[in-house]
DNA sequence: TGTACATCAGTGAACGCGCGTTCACTGATGTAC
DNA sequence: TGTACATCAGTGAACGCGCGTTCACTGATGTAC
């Protein structure tokens, strides 16, 4: 028994992947509550009915979306909390990875940003847990660091906080002004490293 | 000639406040971009028809939803800012100051919440434009606190809008949160106020 | 290897439904004299 | 104050359209012997 896929699976998953890509992009113009079955369908190059195949509802193939988007995310945000050597190396890093991380995948981006707060109650519950998740694991980088001797974990997870969601923040702006002159985006850039500069002196003057 | 309304002036703005009620109650459970304009005033209690006497289209609505939601809370900030003594003072206040507007205009939170990154642009330009114009006013009254001497405009701004994007969030949060357990909720306002004692405490630090 | 049967991803027609928008209208309110 | 006319917020019928979902189907892939 091999652990390749047989060609019916192999095909399934192609046609799933073209179901999620064509929502995707769907979804820079509008929000999930309005995308519609058929829409996806037709960009996807599929029959409507195909896709009860892979999704019971657009709400089930949005949270979809929202694993594929924070799974690829999750390595690259652990490695970079981790391999910091000074605070001031860790803010830079931080920005480099999310300048990065909106330029290539811009519509994951847009996507969580959007759906957040949106109106598909799955969707957001599921972003909520992937972005718990998230504050977990940079808490625990956190946690490593000589800076955070004395910290409770709930302090620790504070401040994690702070950080998550800083970056989700910077990175939706960031979306805002991609297509904007250089200067906005620089303006940006350097308005929430800033931002993190701040934070951290904030950190090292704690008495936990 | 009288400032008061005519009768006609006076009953149409009396369906147009209809309609954005009846809007921002159906706005509970879906986003912007899916409301539909029968939708609208079938809860209003007028004729489809209707709808275009006051606006263009939903997104028109929405844009007036803004205006609705954010001008009210516009002087309650200045105020809350403007009054504090001490930091933990200030904090504490904005901390009462969200934690009442949650509860009295939750559907207004929601909205704001929602449609920040939501799908229709005009709206999301809109919120963008008052969120500045508070981040502009709270750097204001910052720049009056003798703790701001030797900042930069700029460095001012930096700093309101941590703090503004913090009430946001937070706000957002406690009304996921509005009919859950209490402890929940304390945790959640707990977190919060910790969050702003430590930028408070970068605040005291930063050297401009 | 060859055959006979089972599985199941994707199809295409059909359905009833609510949508946004148009149009000519009604009748209360406002205005001019 | 009374009359004649203008304004315009709200109406109701009608339209064409795309929606989500159902159903019986097709035919390539997988499996058992």
């Amino acid at each position: 028994m091999s652990h390749t896929l047989g060609a019916r699976q192999a095909q399934k998953q192609r046609t799933r992947q073209a179901l999620l890509d064509a929502a995707l992009e769907l979804l820079a113009e509008q929000s999930l509550s309005s995308l519609g079955l058929r829409e996806v369908t037709r960009a996807a190059g599929v029959a409507p009915t195909a896709f009860y195949r892979h999704f019971r509802s657009t709400a089930d193939l949005g949270v979809a979306l929202v694993d594929e988007a924070l799974d690829s995310l999750r390595p690259l945000v652990r490695a970079t909390v981790a391999n910091a050597g000074s605070s001031e190396e860790r803010i830079v890093g931080a920005m480099e990875l999310i300048t990065c991380y909106v330029q290539e995948h811009p519509a994951h981006v847009r996507f969580l940003a959007r759906e957040q707060h949106g109106g598909v109650r799955p969707v957001r519950m599921a972003i909520q847990a992937q972005l718990a998740g998230f504050t977990e694991e940079v808490k625990d980088e956190l946690a490593l660091d000589p800076l955070s001797e004395g910290w409770s974990e709930a302090d620790l997870r504070m401040l994690a906080g702070l950080y998550v969601d800083h970056m989700l923040l910077t990175a939706a702006r960031l979306l805002e002004v991609l297509e904007s002159a250089p200067a906005e985006r620089d303006h940006l850039i350097h308005t929430a490293t800033d931002q993190l500069r701040l934070i951290s002196l904030g950190r090292a003057r704690w008495r936990p």
